[in-house]
DNA sequence: TACTTGATGCGACTACTGTCGCGATAGTGA
DNA sequence: TCACTATCGCGACAGTAGTCGCATCAAGTA
């Protein structure tokens, strides 16, 4: 989740060549309509936060009637859920540093950002308040959190190469173990997360790694 | 947050000594009314879970009226608030198996079994979620998690004491590095908690704490 | 171009959330 | 026991979320 990456997923206009699969006329207006109401759906996040999310606020920002949002996304959750999905098509990659340990803080550092500046930090969060009420936003949630694992894994198979590692680590795990402490303290004991928090979490799974503490037992 | 524990904030009567400090009229029916209201709150909770928890229905059960309930706790995030609230004053102590590993992954278990197993799973994350929309909620959660890591910390002051452990290691840190995978897994990635996720994590947090990681630089 | 029909716009409607003023009730202290 | 008044019950009310039936529009096709 980079800084421009979901800036970008938030400011600027939403491709007009987003097609809308699944449905019989998948071109012209429907398709004009689901960009509307996404992009619209990112602004309101972006103002007014989960909380002030509103069917009827979307439909008139859009120019999209209520009762079509309502027909097609099902409501705040199903805007919700599709904005997540439209999100985890783009393009992403960490950031490269020369060592796992600094790796996994630039790692941290970024996951920090991507949740608490304003705008884009309220689209990233309001996924994860959503996703207690509703299925759809928590398998969404699951499967773009699946991806961006996968996508950090990189970090860790390239610290295998270089030797700092050993073979067999799973990459997954070290990712999560780095990454944890920082949604922790976000999200359910509230505090406040400081640079040498994200440093102790990416010194100590960066340490484990190199142990051979993410290898798989037999 | 023990199992019994939890299971009595949800099907034991609350005891009726229960005072309502910061009115000028802390007993009688003002008292019978919290106490009514705090049990119907989480009564309901267990039934229908956070996104079925309504005003109109804790008034209902509990015999309140609901302006009443609206003018003392101001709407569900306020009954939330309060019920969290009051869990915090009941007593709770971790598991002590022997060694800080097996403590920290009895403590990793407890958690799992706190928020997933209905229902008093449904009371615990339903203030979790309730904290992104309601910042009264928020600090509520922000106490109570803080108080459970003071608790939590004999844990780690007793490994102290045994010698496992340097002097000036930070208890509440090892604590939070052993519960925080947990946590991102059932809140944050959606993924199943596995008995060998909890060991994981036990394992590199207590090797961490034992080469003096959680000791703060000076 | 004309036809078919999926998708949309429209507005009325129900159900529900939260508020307000007023009279009644019952703690609290003398 | 009595008076005072904090608190509560009551019902009416406004505001909002979500649904439904029907007329209209426009994408896809021949």
């Amino acid at each position: 989740m980079a800084d421009e990456d979901v800036k970008c997923n938030y400011s600027c206009v939403m491709t007009s060549d987003t097609e809308t699969p699944g449905t019989a006329r998948p071109g012209g207006r429907t398709a004009r309509n689901t960009a509307a109401v996404l992009q619209a759906t990112l602004d309101e996040l972006g103002e007014h936060g989960y909380a002030g999310l509103t069917v009827e606020r979307v439909a008139t920002r859009s120019g999209v009637h209520k009762a079509t949002v309502y027909r097609r996304w099902g409501g705040v959750d199903g805007l919700l859920a599709a904005s997540l999905e439209w999100s985890a098509t783009r393009a992403w990659e960490p950031e490269r540093t020369g060592s796992l340990r600094t790796d996994l803080f630039a790692l941290a550092e970024t996951v920090v950002h991507g949740f608490t500046e304003a705008p884009e930090g309220a689209v990233s969060s309001a996924s994860v308040a959503a996703a207690f009420d509703s299925p759809r936003v928590a398998g969404a949630l699951r499967v773009f959190m699946t991806d961006r694992h996968e996508r950090a894994s990189v970090v860790v198979t390239e610290a295998v190469t270089r030797g700092e590692v050993p073979e067999g680590t799973d990459p997954a795990q070290v990712v999560r173990s780095a990454v944890a402490p920082v949604y922790y303290r976000l999200f359910v004991s509230r505090e406040p997360v400081a640079r040498a928090d994200l440093c102790l979490a990416a010194r100590i799974t960066a340490d484990a790694a190199a142990r051979g503490a993410f290898v798989p037992d037999p």
